[in-house]
DNA sequence: GATGAGCGC
């Protein structure tokens, strides 16, 4: 395996500049060649070697073929646009970089959505029961054997949506006066107000929920310090599942502290005492459990 | 030195 192609702009820089180095040897020496075949990617470099004389390095590899739905493959075909238009199909090594690890999204619910969900997961429940009982489904957070949206903290939550369901049904009978019929009246209920509402906001996605309990501040961050950066930091110690890095609404300049929510509570409190006192680029970084904020 | 944004009625 000798000189590869270029992966990266920095790495075509490199490549650009070992070029010109051996510019004069280098000339008239044939192009490196790339060859598909069904699985295998034969790639072709000739280089000279210490004696001056030609080599050919041919290196074979194995092309891995993810399996991804038809839809994500439909966008493969998608016309690219603006800068990128004349772009060839796939990501541009450039400017793109291809993350493996897993993003999490938050997903504001309301409650119909729920209601889905709710019916979906319960299908697939009698399915997984028609399977002999053995569950099938796998959750994506703590990969126990229940649908991630009842997760990462499955029995509290249950707990928990138990005893709201119950406030609610207090709650909604003052909130939302029901019609003879007893159909519901036209007027508005927020989300955390319905009947069985939030469920994941509570847990995952609402910053504003009562407990934060696995969430740390961390001050005394250095301003240009990014999302990205914070993350890598606090990896280590478990699954992040938000961030939030308080910047100036309309400077965007970083304010230099940020809150992190781990998904368990002893990643967080390993993390705290890590990183506190750490000398992170200069400053000496503080990390404490995070209070709730007000409102 | 500092405890987070926004949307909806």
């Amino acid at each position: 395996m000798d000189r590869m192609v270029p992966q990266s702009w920095a790495d075509q820089m490199a490549e650009q500049g070992d070029n010109d180095l051996d510019e004069g040897l280098a000339s008239d020496l044939p192009p490196p060649e790339e060859i598909i075949d069904g699985d295998t990617k034969k790639i072709i470099t000739y280089r000279y070697n210490e004696e001056g004389k030609k080599v050919k390095t041919v290196s074979y590899y194995r092309i891995e073929r993810r399996q991804v739905s038809k839809a994500i493959a439909m966008r493969k075909s998608w016309k690219k646009f603006g800068n990128a238009k004349r772009d060839p199909p796939g990501p541009n090594p450039s400017n793109t970089s291809i993350v493996s690890d897993d993003i999490f999204m938050q997903f504001i619910s309301n409650r119909d959505d729920d209601q889905l969900d709710a019916s979906r997961d319960s299908n697939l429940d009698s399915k997984s029961q028609a399977l002999g009982n053995r569950s099938i489904v796998k959750c994506r957070y703590c990969e126990q054997d229940h649908w991630t949206s009842k997760c990462p903290y499955k029995d509290k939550f249950e707990q928990l949506s138990i005893l709201k369901e119950k406030d609610n049904a207090a709650a909604q009978a003052s909130v939302e006066p029901k019609l003879e019929d007893g159909k519901k009246t036209g007027k508005y209920v927020p989300p955390g107000m319905r009947e069985g509402g939030n469920k994941r906001g509570d847990v995952m996605t609402s910053s504003k929920s009562k407990d934060e309990p696995n969430t740390i501040r961390v001050t005394n961050l250095p301003e240009e310090i990014m999302d990205s950066d914070i993350r890598e930091l606090f990896l280590p110690f478990g699954r992040v599942v938000r961030i939030f890095l308080a910047k100036d609404k309309y400077t965007g300049q970083s304010k230099g502290f940020a809150f992190v929510s781990f998904e368990k509570r002893e990643d967080a409190a390993n993390a705290i005492k890590a990183v506190n006192g750490f000398g992170y680029a200069n400053l000496i970084l503080n990390v404490e459990w995070a209070k709730p904020s007000n409102n």
